[in-house]
DNA sequence: ATATAATATTAACACTGTAAAGTTAAATCA
DNA sequence: TGATTTAACTTTACAGTGTTAATATTATAT
């Protein structure tokens, strides 16, 4: 009989809503402004129960940054089809990349800021979402060097070397937003245009 | 009579007793780990006394990053004088901006990360030590446009993209620490050096 | 209908940042 | 000198925090 099924398939529902809740208080209000209380008075159920369902505050966080980044990683993919010449491809994904940052600027602190904070040796172990993220910067830079577009040198460093110019844009931007930056769409793409050069000469 | 000189020295004195203490616990433990009764403490005064010297928590972050940045500028500053190739002061300081980070990656997380956090529109405004530290940045690269060694762009735009580079990985070796990374001197050469040769291009 | 298991809640603990009121000691003035 | 003002610091208190243990409630299985 589906009973058991019925009820693993409620306490999921419940997990899901208390996640969707804390993602949205954690979005809005920053981690750490966020109790434990809030997220429950949300969800209208009492403090404790989360912890029937998540280990602890970090923990949830945890889960939320791994939907972040299921999040990124799929809208990262959804670009690589339709792109033939691998160095656009890579451009095209270092845009998306910040984009995405700053789309969701609280999330991608979050996720790459805060919960490294929180938890130490995080989220990029191997078979973890985040080790996927960087799986799909390596396939492409594989492509650009395979094909002799760039400069040669190993992968993993040439790929750390982009991580780091859109990592760096985006956190700039989003923590000094009055900061009197060049016209936003402009730095973006010049740190990326910048950066392929680079590794092209 | 110096009674008065003296009574503004000592509460000088005690106000630096509270900074000596707030970094050293905020550093080695973080920040949100550590209350105004852990600071209080350490120096042997009730907890409420370091409200009169400091408005709040956030005031006192406030106060141990704007040191954290004069720091900063001064090792960036004892650069200047002994290089005359412009293009090469700028690696270096890049170097020593990264290798600074990485030093005290806790006072760099505080200062560039966590206390935007904490209050918004931060330190970069005019007057501030953090302008200060950026228009270091702005003479070196005028340098290397001036002399015609970069490719023809925006001094802004330029100073931007380099800022973003040495961030970026500054953060990401803090952040990550078990993360496979390639040697860490030479990512930080190869990021600096990718970025310098892309705005020569 | 009763026993069992799953799920949710209440109460409690040791902390947190900080405001207000109270205390003590030093400096000023008569 | 003695009274009074001022500055420095502490005590007390409040409302809120993450989290655990014990308890209660509900739904399922027998």
């Amino acid at each position: 009989m589906g009973t058991k099924e019925r009820r693993a398939r409620e306490k999921e529902q419940l997990r899901q809503q208390i996640l969707v809740a804390a993602r949205e208080l954690f979005v809005n209000e920053g981690y750490e402004n966020i109790s434990m209380r809030k997220i429950a008075n949300k969800i209208e159920y009492s403090p404790t129960t989360i912890y029937l369902y998540f280990k602890d505050k970090a923990d949830l966080l945890d889960s939320v940054c791994q939907e972040t980044l299921l999040n990124l990683l799929n809208t990262l993919e959804q670009l690589k089809r339709d792109e033939s010449d691998p160095v656009e491809a890579l451009r095209k994904s270092g845009r998306t990349y910040v984009e995405f940052g700053l789309k969701y600027p609280q999330d991608y602190k979050l996720t790459f800021v805060i919960r490294p904070q929180f938890q130490k040796g995080l989220g990029l172990e191997e078979g973890s979402v985040g080790e996927k993220v960087f799986n799909y910067l390596r396939e492409m830079v594989s492509e650009c060097v395979e094909q002799k577009r760039f400069r040669q040198m190993d992968v993993e460093t040439t790929g750390q070397v982009l991580w780091s110019a859109v990592h760096g844009v985006t956190l700039l931007l989003i923590d000094f937003p009055d900061f009197p930056w060049t016209e936003k769409d402009e730095l973006i793409d010049t740190v990326i245009h910048t950066t392929i050069e680079g590794l092209k000469a």
